[in-house]
RNA sequence: GCGGGUGUAGCUCAAUGGUAGAGCGGUAGCCUUCCAAGCUACUUACGAGGGUUCGAUUCCCUUCACCCGCUCCA
């Protein structure tokens, strides 16, 4: 009776040990390392091994290629890390990016000091200081849940991580790792515009890292500490912004299925009116379900004039456009999609994996059949793990293979074959082990195409089969003979 | 930050108050004519720091990391 599970701790057991299994193969194949893991790891900090930082970046120019390049009216921008901290002022972070915490010193439980002022009816002391605001609990507070009044003096927990300009470390020269990379588009867009030859509307798109001190980091790389945003702010005339913003969440739901997220694991939150902040119109997020969850890879805000409003009034120097038809003056009001490079990868990885049957030599022909949880493969198969990446985003696009290392011949073709291709793709040459564990092992890391040298290909079976190679589809384990010289051509029409 | 759990090789797991063993993996060699075959050799670990003890991977304390719940989530 005890041992009975329900169904939801059989599911939640589940998905941990997929989770798990994810992990694990990310460490194996060379994806993603704990940081700094021999001095026993850093909590919230992850690393990218050779198979990861290849799936970041085709993520990185997947964006780029289709948000900036092959746009007439998107323009790029890299700016700084650390910027002036009055940015952080004008944005809202440095005060609106702290809470407040207190504890019971009696029963241990924490909470938001401005809710539990708030649910006692009273109210939280605040006063300025230059680095934010300093709480001050009022008289009569007291712990809601034991009614304990030992409670800490409230903590301000900053989400942005604080650093010093120069060598003294002194208030005055406080800085901030930015906590997005979205300001510094409106710090920059009276320079943006005065180059870039762009009417509104127009956008400024931004990849670059971001620093968030969460209080909790948790589910792998999807809430860390120092994290990659690819963020477009899209400026618009004033009025038009639902019409903007509807757009932009189609092109991005679209972007996402584009490169392998499937549309039936992809929902729009779409926020309530409540839900948003008092100057956006309209916010929709990008979920996508997770072994842990349906959690945001993006978030597509309508965030009208807030920002250029706030940096004009904080800078003093004029944010406004000048619309040559209309002879009118305005400050443009902006259309924010905003989405996590490391969110995106891990969602990718999650996607990809599978456990299936495959067929071993017995009943080689045969096409893999999905794993069943907790049985053993029929006689003929036995268990692979396969990361079904678009061929698109997959870091290695193509391993090449001589059938036998002991084979001078086969090894010298295969190695040219192996020049060649890589000179187009990101490929990989293996010659160790049989043919079979060098397939499976390209399975592991997700490589959709293996193209092998054999005899046939030296010309032993006729000039007919000289110079054509074995081309094997890592989903299907379908095999096919291609002549080399179509090669370049098949591959690059299945990565484009 | 609180509560619970976990920490032995790259992975999965074992044993033990007297300094650790296997399977898989990896590397090298032999072999191998298309899906993790075989043989040989090599490789690698008690998360970190203290304490108790003649002696600690094992017991105790602290710390770090990971997982779960609470909390938090621009």
């Amino acid at each position: 009776m005890a041992d009975k599970k329900s169904p939801e701790e059989a599911a939640e057991k589940a998905t941990n040990a997929l989770m798990e299994k994810i992990v694990a193969l990310c460490k194996r194949r060379g994806f993603i390392f704990q940081s700094s893991e021999i001095y026993g790891g850093l909590n919230g900090f992850w690393d990218y091994g050779p198979l990861g930082c290849e799936l970041k970046r085709n993520i990185k120019d997947a964006w780029w290629r289709d948000v900036v390049q092959r746009r007439d009216d998107v323009v790029g921008l890299e700016a700084t890390i650390i910027m002036h901290p009055s940015i952080w002022k004008a944005s809202g972070h440095v005060d609106s990016f702290t809470d407040p915490m207190v504890d019971c010193k009696t029963c241990k439980k924490r909470f938001r000091a401005d809710q539990l002022c708030e649910e006692l009816g009273l109210k939280l002391e605040s006063v300025e200081t230059p680095t934010g605001k300093q709480f001050k609990l009022p008289a009569g507070a007291k712990c809601t849940a034991c009614g304990s009044d030992q409670l800490t003096e409230p903590r301000s927990f900053n989400l942005m991580f604080k650093t010093f300009i120069g060598p003294v470390e002194d208030v005055s020269n406080v800085a901030y790792l930015r906590p997005e990379t979205a300001q510094a588009i409106f710090a920059q867009f009276q320079n943006v515009l005065s180059c870039a030859r762009q009417k509104v509307p127009f956008g400024i798109a931004q990849i670059g890292k971001a620093f968030r001190n969460e209080i909790n980091p948790r589910n792998f790389t999807f809430r860390s500490r120092e994290f990659e945003q690819m963020e477009l702010e899209f400026f618009i005339k004033p009025g038009t912004d639902a019409q903007w913003h509807e757009y932009w969440v189609k092109e991005r739901m679209k972007w996402y299925e584009s490169i392998g997220l499937p549309a039936s694991k992809l929902k729009p939150y779409v926020y309530k009116k409540e839900e948003l902040a008092h100057y956006a119109s309209a916010c929709v997020d990008v979920y996508f379900d997770f072994p842990f969850g349906s959690q945001e890879l993006e978030g597509i805000a309508a965030r009208g004039n807030f920002d250029l409003s706030q940096h004009q009034k904080h800078s003093g120097k004029s944010m406004e456009y000048f619309d040559d038809e209309t002879k009118e003056k305005y400050l443009p009001h902006v259309v924010e999609p905003s989405a996590g490079v490391d969110r995106i990868a891990l969602a990718l990885l999650c996607n990809a994996y599978y456990e299936e049957w495959a067929p071993t030599s017995e009943s080689a022909g045969s096409a893999p059949i999905p794993a069943e949880h907790g049985k053993q493969p029929p006689a003929g198969f036995e268990s692979r793990v396969v990361m079904r990446f678009a061929p698109r985003i997959a870091p290695v696009k193509v391993a090449v293979f001589p059938l036998l290392k002991n084979k001078p011949a086969l090894v010298e073709k295969a190695k040219e074959v192996f020049h060649l291709l890589r000179s187009q793709f990101v490929s990989f040459y293996d010659e160790a082990g049989n043919i079979g564990r060098r397939y499976r092992r390209q399975d592991e890391a997700g490589t959709p195409f293996c193209v092998t040298i054999d005899f046939d290909t030296l010309g032993e079976k006729g000039p007919e089969m000289k110079d054509t190679v074995t081309l094997r589809d890592r989903d299907t384990l379908k095999q096919e003979r291609v002549s080399i010289k179509e090669l370049p051509a098949r591959i690059a029409e299945a990565v484009k």
